[in-house]
DNA sequence: CGATTTCTCTGACTAGAGTCAGAGAATGCA
DNA sequence: TGCATTCTCTGACTCTAGTCAGAGAAATCG
């Protein structure tokens, strides 16, 4: 990390706090302190679990409950008890919480054009773009990858979607009874791992490796949510694998692929690993890859 | 402005203010109340003037004293009369103060550090170019500009700067007496207009428009601080003169440029000037340019 | 069925970040 | 010289945004 970039990202701040900072208090906290206003947002049109909204903002309980009391005072929200479990309370927004909502919605929308509006044409479009960079990246860095038992919920909703998608997505279906996919013993230790990808604590991707004894190591089942796309996400999960195939002792790695998953094809190639002649017959695959690895060396692990 | 822009712009408001607000409070709000850090970082190295503290972080006289009398009483500071005005106090670090404030310069770079951190060297490159946009396109959207007197203090600030950096970069140097330079009554309404930029009230550059009757409209001593550059502030100066040209009613816009001036010259190319046999016999010029301008159409105004 | 846990609420506090209204000293201006 | 102004400081408040320790009701577990 260079001390150019440590300085770039802090003037970054500096502008970025001072100016979104100003317009917010402006826009936002006009007639109603902002942790009025983020909780009345979080109810949504939906109405919300008290217990849930805790949860999302991080707050506590007796805070929420004396910020519901307020909003409620103001006649903006409802509360009443859950049908079903009668500790909780489920909060519902009035017409008047509704309404208050929308103005808050519009208001966020004038901030955003506020910082626009000077703008000429071009520029706008420069700075939205580089807006959803910098967005991208940051969101990027916050999201982990962490070793799960593949029948944790969040596994399984990773499965559950991916199967969905190679439904959709093959020009064939997808029927998980005609695959050769690994039972879940073969992904978990020491037969093979299961990583799956968080952000904000919800899962947004997974990935697989199997460790057959005295056969080369195996990636299956990898698979990225749509909303985190775009976020190297994919290289993440291939470069982790890696690293622990090799710290299994494990010199190459393989994988098959069907041909109606473009991008993660090319994300294959880009990665290092080489198209070879089919080494299994997984009646889903068109391409196989392989690739060999190695640990790498301490300096470039950081 | 479309409501997709809008998004983005949302999306990159809500990321940035939640990952970095997190992180701001995690890293500076450690020991110190984030207003007496504040304080303690506008203070410098060199010490300041108690009412220029209040001045440029705009806070209550009230506050101000307070804040310093803590950090007084924790001996980060001493708080001394103005050898000259009584009434004005000057505050000074301490060496104990210097050392707090290296802490906050270290946990400020800490905090970029950790934005950077979970990326690769790839990503951290274009994070860091992104954020480097999004900087210098917000920072532009808070240039204003205005028409002050060639008098003004900020004008001859812009002026002066502008000078001196001729006589550093024409090769002959420069010397304003030998210069058909336009006096100040050239530049006031009703024979001309002269414009200074500010970006939080200091000024960043100037131009002026000389409207002589019966004569094309020419533009004079445009100039941009070495700061300010690549916001595009020459471009909206150009804009902005051929409107006022255009709404005193002139057809014809001028301009005379030295050759060392490579920069301005690609501008005026950019912006629709056409080069032009020599219409004046100014010393230090080596190129003319003229541009027909007209009232722009309502509808591009906005 | 009783013990434990879960969920929400109330009351009592705290710290930070200011605001407002003077008071007192020094300076500037007519 | 005297009056107004400038600058800082103090005291007395306010409002947000929390935290912490229970209490009471409902649900769950063994």
């Amino acid at each position: 990390m260079h001390s150019a970039q440590i300085d770039q990202v802090r003037r970054f701040n500096r502008t970025v706090t001072q100016r979104v900072g100003v317009l917010h208090d402006h826009y936002l906290g006009r007639d109603r302190p902002i942790g009025e206003a983020r909780l009345l947002w979080e109810i949504g049109g939906q109405g919300e679990d008290v217990r849930r909204l805790r949860e999302r903002l991080g707050l506590d309980s007796g805070y929420v409950s004396r910020l519901l009391r307020s909003l409620e005072a103001d006649g903006l929200v409802t509360v009443e008890p859950h049908p079903r479990d009668r500790r909780v309370r489920t909060v519902r927004l009035t017409d008047a919480g509704r309404a208050e909502r929308a103005t808050l919605d519009a208001r966020s929308d004038e901030l955003a054009g506020s910082l626009l509006e000077p703008l000429n044409e071009a520029q706008r479009a420069r700075l939205v773009a580089a807006m959803a960079e910098v967005d991208r990246l940051l969101t990027a860095g916050t999201v982990t990858l962490d070793t799960v038992d593949p029948g944790h919920p969040d596994a399984l909703y990773c499965l559950r979607s991916y199967f969905t998608e190679l439904q959709e997505r093959f020009e064939t279906g997808f029927d998980p009874e005609r695959s050769l996919l690994p039972d879940a013993g073969e992904l978990t230790p020491p037969r093979g791992e299961f990583l799956v990808a968080r952000l904000h604590g919800e899962p947004v991707g997974c990935a697989g490796l199997k460790l057959p004894p005295g056969a080369p190591a195996e990636i299956k089942r990898m698979w990225v949510a749509p909303r985190a796309r775009r976020l190297g996400l994919g290289r993440r999960f291939l470069i982790e694998l890696e690293a622990r195939a090799a710290r299994h002792g494990r010199t190459l790695l393989r994988l098959d692929t069907n041909k109606a998953l473009t991008a993660a094809i090319g994300l294959y190639h880009s990665c290092g690993f080489q198209e070879v002649p089919a080494f299994n017959d997984e009646p889903y695959a068109h391409h196989w890859f392989e690739k060999r690895v190695t640990a790498p060396p301490a300096a470039l692990q950081e």
